[in-house]
DNA sequence: GTCTATACATCGATAGAC
DNA sequence: GTCTATCGATGTATAGAC
């Protein structure tokens, strides 16, 4: 069961997340495509479980780091992860931070994971004076912006991801900025 | 010809880029699948002409700005224009914007239009002090961060749309900064 | 749990008549 | 240019034997 989702990464990164079918999926696991059913219900199931997974996968990956006791260079080296997470697998950014599956929700407990991961983050910048939701919401969106443009114009490169530090400093001065204004 | 992409973008905006087949643009032009034919030597073909199409649509669109005289507010109506063109389309912004269409890469007639947007909105970068390409780079994945996140988590919302003007005041005030540290 | 067999649908593309 | 007819490939899903 998790080594079929395993595999089923796999193919997601050699062929795309749309690389992932079933006939195919059977064949790399040495099973007949029915067989699967045996472990999940439909397809949708088998993406709400990679789903969980990835997310599993991403919530270990930044667990396992040690953080600088500065704050501020503990925001930089929890995004650097975040950033290398997720430009190295492009299929498993898609299905985890966009809506590229017709019709996928994920389920309640898989959705739980995304949530922790969030929770995870949100108390690093916290620590380092990102607290209002806008300005969470903006850094989000500067991260996430490095990373799109990365993986639309210049795959396996550096060219955007590279300016992370710089952008995370800019924006937390900005804050500290602004907050000695009031 | 230039009716029949029109209706291809209507399937796009209901029923998302993978909605577009060619049986289904014919059924929605009152023609059969096969005559399509007449006017693209393939799917491919569809793909690359609503590309060019919304390339052009998207210049349109900015060159009927007026834009103020100052720079900063240029740019700030500039980038207002641009965000509002990306989300009120999501199907069309994948298209132009990602690489959602396996195989496809867009003709060299077809990516001409895409340069050209790209050309006028450096220009307007340029005027507002954004000259060095990392600075480009920067704004570019700040604008497309703030999209992204937009259609991703709140779409036709502007939780994050909201923040353009205060991510460009202040990456231009980073600019003007460290240009006097120099 | 795994198999064979198959149903059922969708889609892109071609052949050839009109 | 548009049609009918059809091919061939691919995909999910189910039935039922073992």
């Amino acid at each position: 069961m998790a080594s079929i989702v395993a595999v089923a990464w796999e193919l997601a990164r050699s062929h795309g997340i749309g690389g992932v079918t079933l006939h195919a999926l059977a064949r790399e696991v040495g099973m007949r495509q029915p067989s699967l059913y045996a472990y999940f219900d439909s397809k949708l199931a088998l993406f709400d479980a990679m789903f969980a997974d990835g997310n599993r996968q991403l919530l270990a990956h930044v667990d396992a780091l040690r953080l600088p006791s500065d704050p501020r260079n503990a925001l930089k080296v929890y995004m650097r992860a975040f950033v290398d997470f997720a430009t190295e697998d492009p299929a498993r950014q898609a299905l985890l931070f966009q809506r590229i599956i017709p019709g996928f929700e994920p389920s309640e407990e898989s959705y739980a994971a995304a949530q922790q991961f969030m929770a995870r983050s949100v108390s690093v910048m916290n620590a380092a004076g990102v607290v209002d939701q806008d300005d969470i919401d903006c850094l989000i969106a500067m991260v996430g912006g490095l990373v799109d443009a990365q993986q639309s114009n210049d795959p396996g490169g550096h060219r955007w991801t590279r300016h992370l530090d710089r952008l995370i400093d800019m924006y937390l001065d900005d804050i500290k900025r602004r907050r000695r204004r009031r």
